[in-house]
DNA sequence: AGACAGCTTATTGTATTCAGAATGTCTAAC
DNA sequence: GTTAGACATTCTGAATACAATAAGCTGTCT
């Protein structure tokens, strides 16, 4: 079925649908993802699912193993580290390569005062994790930098959403949103780079931590 | 390592054939890339082809245009700058992530002497420095990071073609490297990681220069 | 003569089909 | 009771077939 204004790729579609699936948890970490169930489910055919799974094992979501088809990747430790460390980098370069505009210090506290008010929410709380980053990032006008940060800030999320089902505690990185903002409205970039790179580097600590 | 049992994906052999193709400058820039046209002369069907081309486009080497398929896209100064101001950022985290082990040390020397016997051979020039870099990373633990750098590396090749081909100075590009590589065999980490960090920012400057 | 419209062709995007391979089961033998 | 082997089913990977769409061309009308 093929909704009204259906002009995006369909692999696109199918793509986004089955990340969301996974990011839901409906998908068992291990469990297979067969592209003919899944066509069926979605009323496609085969072709753009595959599309899209070969799409997600590329960024390291699912495993692909010649012959024995897709499955969802085990939560590893090393993939938080190594993908962590890959943007404790890049993010911090991001910020700096941008300029800093004073309607985002608006928006930013803003989504900090919304953090600060979800109260265990989870979905909530990534999603708000999401906006802040990207609006920190916005400015930047290196694109492929921010559409690189972007991808593996989606290959990480399970991670977080992982560890805050197990309790995690949403109050410390609020803390920290709210310091880089902070930084930022005082004018002081380096600072806010330094600070965005500690996070992630406590971050990362933090869940690793957490999901043993 | 190829598995002993040769089952390579057909669209990961198709992937190289294409890729290898433009970088060979086999494709005039904003020539269009007929699925058909390329899975008749590679004599496979034309899904593998598109899983190529979808693959490629990912990677910013191609344009793809809804309806109207495949083009070589052309080179573009902000490409260079963009992708090479992250490589500067990772190659060096790379390498700050790495053992410098002994024997790689022997090997990057090896590579600069074998660079500076290039006499004017381009595609000798660009694979001894990919081997260069390849050495030079390999002990890293950091995969996703290895891969990462890899793919990005790929994508700026044909620019560091182009300008070789337009009487780039190769020889200062050697100059860089055998620091490097003296570098790291005093031990030096740090200044090693600082003199890779600079040849990317002048390499690219240079580059770009050479563009116009 | 130039421009626009309609048709033709070619190419893309998607679906379906085909062949080979892997997994699981059933049976039989130890 | 356990294990090895053969068979059947299912699934993946690739090829082919089909439908929709955009480009190209020709003819006519202004």
């Amino acid at each position: 079925m093929t909704t009204s204004i259906a002009r995006a790729p369909l692999g696109e579609q199918v793509y986004l649908e089955i990340f969301q699936r996974i990011q839901r948890g409906l998908v068992p970490v291990g469990g297979r993802l067969k592209d003919s169930a899944l066509a069926t489910e979605l009323g496609v055919s085969r072709t753009p699912v595959r599309e899209a799974l070969i799409r997600l094992a590329r960024e390291g979501v699912l495993t692909a193993t010649p012959g024995r088809g897709f499955r969802l990747a085990p939560l590893d430790p090393a993939e938080l580290r190594e993908t962590g460390s890959i943007l404790a980098a890049l993010e911090p370069l991001a910020l700096e390569q941008s300029e800093p505009g004073p309607a985002q210090q608006e928006r930013l506290t803003g989504v900090v005062r919304r953090l600060e008010q979800t109260r265990g929410d989870i979905a909530a709380c990534i999603e708000l994790d999401d906006e802040f980053h990207r609006i920190l990032l916005e400015a930047c006008p290196n694109r492929r930098l921010l559409g690189l940060v972007g991808t593996l800030r989606r290959s990480l999320r399970r991670y977080l959403h992982r560890y805050l089902e197990r309790g995690g505690r949403v109050s410390l990185s609020t803390l920290q949103h709210a310091r880089i903002a902070d930084a930022l409205r005082k004018g002081d970039r380096a600072a806010a780079r330094q600070l965005l790179e500690r996070k992630w580097h406590r971050g990362i600590d933090e869940i690793e931590s957490a999901l043993r």
